[in-house]
DNA sequence: TTGAAAGCGTTACCAT
DNA sequence: ATGGTAACGCTTTCAA
C-alpha cells in the first residue's frame, strides 16, 4: 500500500505538507504543490480512509437507514438512494446502508462506532420510534419525512398535505363533484407511515373545502385488492368522476382494471396520480400526475447534512412545494344522467 | 466517546484483554469475559471502525456497485441490494454503495484507500470495462453477471440460458409451435448486458431443437414501445401463440393492450414471464414464472466474497438453476384454423 | 491466562 | 511556507 509517507518521500517534503496540500488547510508554495501532486499522482496514492477517520474524527461517510418492508414503493425508494449517493459524491462522501431489522441498536453502533458522520434517515413514521434513539446520537441525522414531532431534527418531503389539495383542486376545477382516492395499501397506514395520513388529511380537507364529496380507500397490491377498492368506491351513488391514486404499486393493474369494466379515461373517470416522475409515460393515457421528486429530496436531504456537518445551519424542516403535471387522464366528467 | 481504554479500566484489566474478549481470538478465563462484557454493555462501548481498520487491514465494509442507469429493472436491483445488505450483516459486515459514475476511478478509490474489504458489482456487462479494472485491485471482487471473460473473478447469477429453455420447453410441451420473445429494451442489448444475451441465446437454441418457430423483439419502456413491439410479433403468419417476457417493466402494459386487442390470456395466447417473484400475482391470471431470485443470488454473493476474503475459497463461477412456477396464463394453444 | 507496548497511516498542533 | 511529532483507538506480537 502506498502511504503519505512514500508520497512525501518522492515529493521530497515531509507528509505533513502532502497532507496540507490534499487538504488545502494551508497555504503551499506552487512549487511544492506541483511536485506533491505529481507524486500523488504518479504512485497512485489514495489516503487510508480508516487512518484518516482515526486522526480527524471524520468519516466521510453518510449512513442511510433503508427501509426493508416489502410493501414500500421501490421505484420512490431507489429514486432516493441513487439521489443521495450521488449527491453525497460531489461532497466527497461515501453512503453505507443501514437496514432497519437491527432495530434501533443499529443505529447506535453505525452512530457510535463512528462508521458514519450522520444518518438520513428514509421511510419515516408519524410516532417513529427511532426519533428519540437519534436524538441520543453523537451524530447529525435528518428525516425524509415528517414525524408528529420531530424535536431537533432536521426533515424533508414532500409536502403531501399540498399535494393532494392540488389533486382535488385540479379535479374541482374541471367540474368534478363527487372524488375518490386510491389510497397506499392498509399496511401503510396501519403502521402510521408519515406521508400516507398527511395526503390523506389534505385530500380530506380540501375536498370539504371545496364542497366535494369525497370518499377514500386503501388498497392492497394485489388484483383482488384493486378490484375490492374499485367496487368500494364505485358502490357511491351517484358515482365518483375523479380518481386520485395515490399508490403507484397498483397504477397499471388499477388502469386495466378500469377499462376492463368498461370506464373509459377520461371520459368516464379522470385520474390523477401521485408517483415517480415516470409515472406519466407507460399507458395508452398519458396521466396527469403530481410527481415525487425524489431527486430533489435526497439532493435537499444530503445538503442539509452537510451544513448541520459544517455547523453552517441547525435543524430546519423543509416540505417541498408540489407541481401537478396535466396528462389527458383528466377532463370534465361525464354529464350527468337527467 | 468511550474507547477500549475506559472498558479495560472499568474492568479492571487491560486494553489488551478487552480486544481478545471481543475478538474471541485468544482464551478468556470465564470470570474476566463476564467482567469485561459488563463493562461493555455498561458503558454502551462500539469500537472505533476507523481504529480498527487501520490496526487491522480489515474494514468489516462490502462494496456494492450499482447501475445509475434509467433502464435497469428496478425491483430486481432492490431485491439484490436488500440481500446483500442482510447478507452482509450476518458476516458482521456493511454495505457502502458505490456508483458507476466515476467510471473506474471509484473503484480504484475504494479499494486502495481501505474503505471496503471487497467489491461486490452488479449490472456486468458481456465485455465489461471494469473487469481489468477488477483484477487490478488489491481486494477480491465478485460479478452479479456473466461477462464473456470472467478472468479470475468469482461470478454468480441466474442460468438464464436454462431459463430460456425452461420457457420454451414449456410452451413447446403444451403445444405452442409458434412463440415470441418479449425481450428487454434494446438499449439493454446494445450495451451487451450479459443476462439479456444469454436469455435470448438460450430462447433461440432451445426452439430451433424443439422445432418451434421462434421470433424475438426488444420491447422499449414506454406505451408506444409495446405497441409496436406487439404489432411486430402479431405480423407473423400465423400467429404466434406463446409469448415470452422477459421484460419486468413492461409486463402490465403488455397485459393490458392484450386485453385491448381482444387476446384473452391463456385461452388466445399462453404467456410466461421472467421476474422478480412478485411478478406472479398482481395481475387478474395468476402468471405462469420463471422467478429470477435476487435474494439467493445477492446471498450467494456475499458468501462466496467471505470465503474469498477467509481465503478458505477461490473464485469460482456459479449459474443458478431456474424453476418454471406454472400459473394460469400458460395453456394449450387454441385450435388452428384449418 | 494476562499485560505491555509497538505499530497501523493520518491529522493537526507547535515550532521555525 | 514548511517540518517534526504527538495524538487518534485499536490489534497483535512478545513476554511473563
Amino acid at each position: 500500500m502506498v502511504s503519505i509517507a512514500d508520497v512525501a518521500r518522492d515529493a521530497g517534503v515531509s507528509s505533513s505538507t502532502v497532507s496540507y496540500v490534499l487538504s488545502g488547510k494551508r497555504s503551499i508554495s506552487p512549487e511544492t504543490r506541483r511536485r506533491v501532486e505529481d507524486s500523488v499522482r504518479r504512485l497512485g496514492y489514495h489516503p487510508h480512509a480508516g487512518a484518516r477517520a482515526l486522526a480527524s474524527s471524520r468519516t466521510n461517510v453518510l449512513g442511510l437507514v433503508m427501509p426493508l418492508r416489502p410493501d414500500i414503493d421501490v421505484p420512490v425508494l431507489m429514486g432516493f438512494v441513487t439521489s443521495v449517493v450521488t449527491s453525497a459524491r460531489r461532497y466527497q462522501h461515501d453512503v453505507l446502508l443501514v437496514t432497519n431489522d437491527e432495530g434501533p441498536e443499529g443505529l447506535r453502533r453505525v452512530a457510535n462506532s463512528a462508521t458514519a458522520d450522520a444518518l438520513l434517515v428514509m421511510d419515516v413514521e408519524t410516532a417513529d420510534p427511532r426519533v428519540p434513539v437519534l436524538h441520543s446520537l453523537p451524530c447529525p441525522a435528518v428525516l425524509v419525512g415528517l414525524p408528529d414531532d420531530p424535536g431537533s431534527l432536521s426533515c424533508v418531503d414532500l409536502d403531501f398535505s399540498a399535494a393532494a389539495r392540488r389533486c382535488v383542486e385540479h379535479l374541482a376545477e374541471l367540474g368534478h363533484e363527487r372524488i375518490a382516492l386510491v389510497g397506499p395499501s392498509p399496511a401503510v397506514y396501519e403502521r402510521g407511515t408519515s406521508f400516507a395520513d398527511r395526503f390523506l388529511d389534505g385530500f380530506t380537507t380540501a375536498a370539504r373545502q371545496r364542497n366535494t364529496h369525497a370518499v377514500s380507500s386503501p388498497c392492497p397490491p394485489s388484483y383482488e385488492g384493486v378490484c375490492a377498492c374499485l367496487d368500494r368506491i364505485f358502490a357511491e351513488r351517484p358515482e365518483p368522476t375523479g380518481l386520485v391514486v395515490h399508490n403507484e404499486a397498483v397504477l397499471g393493474t388499477l388502469l386495466s382494471e378500469l377499462r376492463g369494466r368498461g370506464r373509459r379515461v377520461p371520459e368516464d373517470v379522470s385520474v390523477v396520480a401521485v408517483g415517480p416522475g415516470e409515472t406519466t409515460a407507460n399507458w395508452p393515457v398519458p396521466l396527469t400526475t403530481v410527481p415525487l421528486p425524489s431527486d430533489e429530496i435526497g439532493r435537499t436531504a444530503v445538503e442539509m447534512t452537510m451544513r448541520e456537518l459544517e455547523g453552517t445551519a441547525s435543524a430546519e424542516v423543509r416540505l417541498l412545494s408540489p407541481r401537478l403535471v396535466p396528462g389527458r387522464s383528466t377532463a370534465p366528467p361525464p354529464p350527468t344522467v337527467s
